[in-house]
DNA sequence: CGTATGTTTGACGCGAATCAATTTTCGTGG
DNA sequence: CCACGAAAATTGATTCGCGTCAAACATACG
């Protein structure tokens, strides 16, 4: 059975500004990077290490090549909350005002490119690039929205079933579903916790949804099934 | 006591393409509506009335002239999300795609005008507008965020404690909340339920944090307590 | 004034958090 | 390559916050 399209996809071009592009979740045109300064040379973070952190200057915004990062923000009780997590080609750190309002981490062995902020002039003509950026943020917005929904409404298998199409629709690889980070990243994702996800995942093997491969590898036996657990 | 400003609020200006706007959340600098066709004069709806629906032709966004307007998501289960509530001068219901992924009702009688947007064509040089438009795609991610972080990691009594908290600092109006919506609005926008939200409003003025003049009416008698009642 | 809608309060049950204990996985050094 | 220890993941027992169900009360509207 094909993966299903996400609905995002499904929509037509529209007119006017919103004529040119379509862009996957976080994504830019490819050759975008070419207009303006990068402020190096790609640099690799190993698992769990800091990208940037909330509240320093944000002066630079990055493009993953490699690997995954988690975006999250750490509340004075230390509850952690994830709001996205980024995988190759899509970009992160761009922020409105000077400082960024989240954390950057490494979910896995990764490789990110920075790019300077400041070299962003939209006086210079390059409306392409200006465009790109703009539907960047529409983008952000849209995805952070579905996360409401999500953390909102959703019960503890909807929750987990919601990530696990969603991962399978990302990565695109037929029914095994990779994941690049724990389940204490998913639980901080989702809204619960280590148990209730673990306990989740293994009620989803035992009524045939899934089969828990290995760990972090997961084998989705019907999609159909598992989005009908989709409130 | 003074109504505490929202950090948003404390930021210095950016440079390159972000020295120029600070927008609070919604909104774009005035006079940018004459730059671009209107597609007619203002358009009232009444209390509970629908503006645009989930799945509409998204040709069109809006800004709130009076009244406020809630951005909501329906479930299959009947379930409702509301995404946000948009005031006096904020702008809702642009879109990257060709429909709207929410639909706008209005939570008081207000007042909207609409604009067209294929009017919007960044290559007229117009750098101001697009950059405006940009901001406010970045202000609506940030929000989202926000509220993500509210319905994932907080317990009742914080979800309503921010929630007012973020009321008194938008109307300003010292201690004097005015809620256009109901309970029900409230517990779809914060993910409880009406009966949960009401009793956490009685146990905030059983605690003395609040005082409940009318159902629509909220005296706050301490802010920095109930600031402390948040995470 | 009566009906509908919105709000509050109470009793109760369920789902997810918490607390606790294994088991599994994985990185590291012998 | 295997043994070891640490971290991750699973599973179980119990608690508790919030949802559900139900009813009383308040407010707005025709």
């Amino acid at each position: 059975m094909p993966i299903q399209t996400h609905p995002a996809a499904k929509m037509n071009a529209p007119t006017g500004l919103f004529a040119n592009h379509f862009l996957r979740g976080g994504q830019l045109p490819g050759g975008w990077t070419d207009s303006i300064a990068t402020a190096g040379a790609a640099v690799s973070f190993s698992q769990g290490q800091e990208i940037f952190s909330e509240g320093d200057d944000a002066d630079r915004f990055f493009k993953v090549s490699a690997g995954c990062v988690r975006l999250c923000k750490y509340l004075a009780s230390g509850r952690r909350q994830i709001e996205a997590f980024h995988g190759t080609g899509e970009i992160f750190g761009l922020e409105a005002g000077d400082a960024y309002r989240l954390s950057a981490e490494a979910v896995s062995e990764c490789t990110v490119v920075a790019y300077r902020r400041h070299a962003l002039q939209p006086a210079n003509g390059n409306t392409a690039l200006f465009e790109a950026l703009f539907f960047h943020a529409m983008g952000d917005a849209a995805r952070a929205q579905e996360h409401s929904l999500l953390l909102g409404r959703s019960c503890a298998v909807e929750k987990v079933s919601i990530f696990l199409t969603e991962r399978a629709r990302r990565d695109g690889a037929g029914w095994a579903v990779t994941l690049p980070m724990s389940r204490y990243d998913i639980a901080d994702y989702l809204g619960l916790t280590v148990e209730t996800v673990s306990r989740v995942l293994s009620k989803l093997e035992r009524d045939g949804l899934i089969k828990l491969t290995t760990a972090r590898t997961i084998a989705i036996r019907s999609l159909t099934a598992l989005r009908s657990e989709e409130a």
